[in-house]
RNA sequence: CGGGAAGUAGCGCAGGCCGGUAGCGCACCUGGUUUGGGACCAGGGGGUCGCAGGUUCGAAUCCUGUCUUCCCGACCA
């Protein structure tokens, strides 16, 4: 089945080239192909037989799976346990908060049978008429009414709170047009929900949490986001207020990457959590909310990769070096392997993620456009020559810079090298969504902005749903949010021209 | 869900108008030569032409339906 199954760090199977097409087409000419040629031949993913749903192949899973470990890591450290709650979910619950079921019910996938049968003509099988389900039941788009349905169980006072639990599920939203990563029918992300005694520990936790998914974009995926609150017309459906993390992309249009909510007491008032507080009166439970799915992953592409193909910061990646040999003949051969393993295995104590590709199916420039391809951090490259004058060339996948270096130190130096180039990545991202943040003050520059430019457009507004509609109307422009410790500043509404305390980011988004 | 395009070997495509039993490049297999930016020679294997009906002596080709994908809109993480 599987062929060419070149073995990784570990032995994991992370590179399987089904895909030789060599080209890639460029940003300039098409951003959306572009996008979707790097998650095919990148081998992150494929489409499936399913619509709307995609297969995340073995060199995208790795990369999820460490972005996952990560988050995991920082959500236990922040006190949150795991748990698992079911996929369906009883018509029912759904309605039970009027807000949510608004906002699921047009992309919600049905169970109405649980059994199938012989079809009786004689082809294949048909859904059994006699087996429909009397409730039934909903494939989750998200979790809340289940889990505080469950929730109501668990608390009967103060001293049960706060709840602090979190799943990694998949979730499913029937969507009318989907893309890889970035809106797929099924998705994976983690959901945390969290129960509390006081709305202020509620929206403490909402807003801790946002810094939790700020600080793992910054850290892990060098990806800079701005910290905000979504406009009441953005907000989840339930929440009372949306916080949430946006970041740039290469094109100009914003993505949000994550987001949490505070839920006040909608859901525990919608499934009657109730606790008994320390003078014995019975108060509904305070909530919050909060999630980050693979279209991370969609972030991650779009914010660093170039028209070679991916670009991974080395945190994450699935592998963070290769190594490369150059010879004629076995003899030089033999001494190359003995070098490269011994870098390898130096590499590997070092924590790093390294694979030798001595495959002789290929030759040196295919695997080095490959590897660009799947967005490898680091390549070394050791040949007869180099091996002569103890030297060993370091080319970096971001930059696309070659340099010869000493081999006596070479795993200190990549070690170091791999830190450099995650920093540099964060702050090129950086400098990126700071040119492509404009300030604008007239609706001319800021129609023109859009336009031209791209980016977040930082304008006033007037605060009110009908303007921000108007806005999106004309513009196809949205509020990404309102930043977080916003400066307040005098100022007219771009549109109406109506007085503002402060401006808010505009964005054309995914 | 509306408009447009597409589906033929693992990948990229030709053939289709004008029906007659499928071809090219890459990849793959064998042998050899090669290896500092996607190698070359020779030989070889692989496809019920997305799927299901229909028309016909005969369908990749014509007709109908259906599934999937891409692009543009409306909806959304």
């Amino acid at each position: 089945m599987i062929r060419n199954p070149d073995s990784g760090p570990d032995g994991e199977q992370l590179i399987i080239n089904y895909y030789m097409s060599k080209e890639v087409t460029s940003r300039a000419e098409d951003y959306a192909q572009w996008y979707n040629d790097l998650v095919i031949k990148g081998g992150l993913a494929d489409y499936s037989a399913v619509r709307g749903c995609m297969v995340i192949k073995p060199y995208g899973f790795t990369l999820w799976e460490h972005m996952r470990d990560a988050l995991d890591k920082m959500f236990k450290d922040t006190g949150h346990v795991n748990a698992y709650f079911p996929l369906f979910i009883p018509k029912s619950f759904l309605s039970k908060e009027a807000a949510h079921v608004e906002g699921f019910a047009k992309e919600c996938a049905v169970v109405t049978h649980y059994r199938l049968k012989n079809d009786p003509d004689g082809k294949g099988v048909v859904v059994d008429p006699e087996a429909k389900l009397e409730e039934e039941l909903i494939v989750r788009p998200t979790s809340e009414t289940i889990i505080w349905s469950t929730y109501k169980d668990w608390i009967q006072s103060y001293r049960d709170l706060p709840l602090l639990v979190n799943q990694w599920a998949n979730v499913v939203r029937w969507e009318m047009r989907t893309r890889l990563f970035l809106r797929t029918a099924e998705f994976l992300w983690q959901e945390g929900h969290t129960a509390h005694a006081t709305k202020d520990e509620a929206v403490e936790e909402a807003r801790k949490m946002l810094d939790v998914y700020a600080t793992f974009a910054e850290e892990f995926m060098a990806l800079p986001v701005i910290k905000g609150v979504k406009t009441a017309s953005e907000r989840f459906a339930g929440a009372e207020d949306t916080y949430c993390i946006e970041a740039l992309m290469q094109d100009g249009k914003a993505l949000q990457a994550g987001t949490s909510h505070f839920l006040a007491q909608n859901f525990a008032k919608a499934f009657d959590v109730k606790f008994l507080n320390k003078d014995n009166q019975l108060e509904y439970v305070w909530a919050t909310s909060w999630g980050v799915s693979t279209r991370l992953v969609g972030a991650l592409i779009m914010a660093h990769s170039d028209d070679e193909g991916l670009v991974l910061p080395p945190k994450i990646a699935p592998l963070q070096v290769v190594i490369i040999p150059i010879y004629k003949g076995a003899d030089q051969k033999a001494q190359i392997d003995a070098k490269a393993n011994e870098i390898m295995e130096n590499l590997k104590s070092k924590g790093i993620r390294v694979k030798y590709d001595d495959n002789d199916n290929n030759r040196p420039g295919w695997k080095f456009a490959e590897y660009e391809m799947k967005g490898v951090p680091v390549r070394l490259v050791l040949g007869a020559r180099d091996l002569e004058n103890n030297k060993i060339e370091v080319a970096r996948r971001d930059t696309r810079e070659k340099e010869t270096i000493n081999l006596d130190g070479i795993s200190q130096y990549v070690d170091g090298l791999l830190i450099k180039i995650q920093f540099e990545m964060l702050q090129r991202a950086r400098k990126f969504t700071e040119e492509k943040t404009t300030w604008v003050d007239t609706w001319d520059d800021f129609v023109k902005t859009l336009d031209e430019k791209g980016g977040f457009v930082a304008a006033h507004w007037d605060g009110t749903a009908e303007t921000e509609a108007a806005i999106k109307e004309k513009t196809k422009a949205t509020i990404r949010c309102i930043p977080l410790n916003n400066p307040q500043e005098e100022g007219v509404c771009i549109l109406s021209g109506k007085p503002s305390k402060e401006r808010v980011l505009f964005a054309r988004a995914y």
